[in-house]
DNA sequence: GCGACAG
DNA sequence: ATCTTGTCGC
């Protein structure tokens, strides 16, 4: 270990825990990254080409989400949903929650170490049981390749879950100079831009797509209906 | 020194 | 992410 510099505060045994931790956070995000592909790699098809091959449409469009306690923020409900986007009205055909109190913050640039944990199991629970709704992609809130070190929640999820993933962000850099809010799509995994920016457009009624509006919307309720206070 | 900084 | 009401409009 080397010399802290001057934070006037003197540490011999146990030195920058946080500093250690995103140095190898950085370490683990670079690692990842040798296993991303951002160009179209899944076997289904966005459109018929004819009239033979309906079984290979892309049907199950997977969202995922978390939010946090308004009471104590330490406690988090992430959250899973599936919409068939072959059914006129974007039906949901699956949600599932997980509530969880998490420990590890929140620092920018490596989100995917305080939320992908709880999205994973939501992910891993749902192959376990063999449901027949497993999504064929998943759009993720929270950029993908939009990031520092290009390697985003998104990206990060993506490779763990070898899922093809889409990055939806809300907010970016900079977001005083755009128009009118925007959201900020970019690739996660196993797809690319132009093949991200197609399903979120099939998705969205609203800003926000489907998939993680429903998520977000559906996270938010499970935390008010279960009140996390000391008095349940 | 000051401002920025996914969720 | 969360703290926070009403309000204008389709």
């Amino acid at each position: 270990m080397e010399k802290a510099p001057e934070t006037g505060i003197e540490e011999s045994s146990s030195p920058n825990t946080s500093q250690d931790d995103h140095k190898q956070w950085i370490e683990a995000q670079d690692d990842l990254k040798r296993r991303l592909v951002t160009e179209d790699d899944f076997s289904w098809k966005l459109s018929k080409e004819n009239e033979e091959e309906e079984e290979a449409l892309l049907r199950y469009v997977g969202g995922v989400d978390i939010s946090f306690s308004k009471e104590d923020t330490s406690v988090a409900c992430g959250t899973l949903v599936v919409l068939d986007i072959q059914s006129q009205d974007l039906q949901v055909v699956y949600h599932d929650y997980y509530l969880v109190t998490l420990t590890v913050p929140y620092v920018p640039g490596f989100l995917a170490f305080r939320e992908a944990p709880v999205l994973l199991e939501l992910l891993e629970r749902m192959k376990k049981n063999a449901s027949p709704f497993y999504p064929q992609v998943l759009m993720v809130d929270g950029n993908g390749i939009l990031h520092p070190r290009g390697f985003g929640l998104a990206c990060h999820l993506g490779v763990l879950a070898d899922l093809p993933t889409i990055g939806i962000g809300k907010n970016a850099m900079r977001s005083t100079k755009g128009s009118l809010k925007p959201i900020f799509i970019s690739v996660g995994h196993r797809l690319s831009l132009v093949t991200a920016i197609t399903i979120v457009k099939m998705t969205c009624k609203y800003r926000v797509p489907e998939p993680t509006r429903q998520a977000d919307i559906r996270s938010r309720e499970y935390l008010r209906k279960h009140q996390t206070g000391m008095s349940e």
